[in-house]
DNA sequence: TCCTGTATAGACTGATCTATCTAAATACGG
DNA sequence: CCGTATTTAGATAGATCAGTCTATACAGGA
């Protein structure tokens, strides 16, 4: 089935929010670009900043619901390693040119408190993630490790835009490696 | 002495730009919190664009000259270190809200080329830093060390924003602790 | 077939944006 | 003190912006 003239407004805006950034996108390239009419995003949306929210709300649960499934499946003792990989993928896939979060934090900050707090939180997502992970894998007696693995993926995602992704990953990887090695090495 | 209409207007750019963001920060407003007069602004910049290069150039003049200064009077074997310091010195001090080169690279990926190199810049001088800063110390036949602190440093940024300076910058000294132990210890 | 909800086409408003032009005022160095 | 360069003030152009309005077309279900 064709997904709904709704659906294909959050696709393109998200595209173009993205790639060209919020404020420097304007409503008639969203609407050229997902082919359908100025009224039907009005429609849909009360206004510019109500579309670039249920964007962000949108990616953000696909962002956790990948997470979660990586982190469900895991073996024991692997969960920090598995939400670490699945963030890499995302990464890979989906966000190889900055985090749109961090984007639209630096353009929504002064500017409109329920954007801001939205971006924000995606990230403190993050971070409980990692916290509930460390935790079921035994290490959330390591005071902060959890916080320390979240500095890591947040570099991870500069890095990938900056390096690309094989060389930004890989070294990702080192480092979380390092850090959980030696986390396990002071629990014994 | 006064400072320069020119230089007046660079600070007030830079902080208007780094607090609302680029696109959604008008001329005017720049002007009238400088206390000056559009046509001024024209006669020192050709464009709001070469007004944002300005800017950007100007910061990390400044950002690469903090931290040159901190490793040229480093001790030996703590170049690394004190780089790292240095970094989180002027995150404490002037990018507690993210980071501007990034945000530049966000909003001017796709529509100006000059200024997204220009951001993009910066970074690699950051990673070209920190090479250097492990060669002198003498831990560059580690691969990828440097890449790997890179990786650290540039969530750093993003935990300031996100976490306060405070736990952001302790928790970035803390990984960096452990690769450079991890590092060390493989040395020998 | 009719009815309701959705989409279309396009004109339109009012605000804001970058950038330019001109003429007068001011500051400053030789 | 004079001359040059800078700054000011304000009008203006031309583009683009978000958002509204109306009339028409079209869809699918009762």
């Amino acid at each position: 089935m064709p997904a709904s003239k709704r659906d294909q407004l959050l696709a393109t805006a998200e595209r173009l929010f993205y790639e060209q950034g919020f404020h420097a996108t304007g409503i008639d390239r969203i609407v050229a670009a997902a082919g359908v009419v100025r009224m039907t995003l009005y429609n849909h949306f009360a206004s510019k900043e109500a579309l670039v929210a249920a964007v962000l709300a949108a990616r953000h649960e696909r962002f956790i619901a990948s997470l979660d499934a990586a982190t469900a499946s895991a073996s024991p003792g692997q969960v920090t390693r598995a939400l670490v990989d699945a963030h890499g993928n995302w990464l890979e896939r989906y966000s190889q040119h900055g985090c749109i979060m961090a984007k639209a934090m630096g353009e929504f900050a002064e500017h409109n408190a329920e954007i801001h707090a939205l971006a924000a939180a995606a990230k403190t997502d993050l971070l409980a993630r990692l916290e509930a992970a460390v935790a079921r894998d035994g290490l959330d007696h390591h005071a902060g490790l959890a916080r320390r693995l979240f500095v890591v993926l947040e570099g991870s995602n500069t890095a990938v835009a900056l390096l690309g992704a094989q060389t930004a990953l890989a070294d990702t990887r080192a480092v979380v490696d390092t850090l959980l090695a030696t986390a396990r090495s002071e629990t014994r």
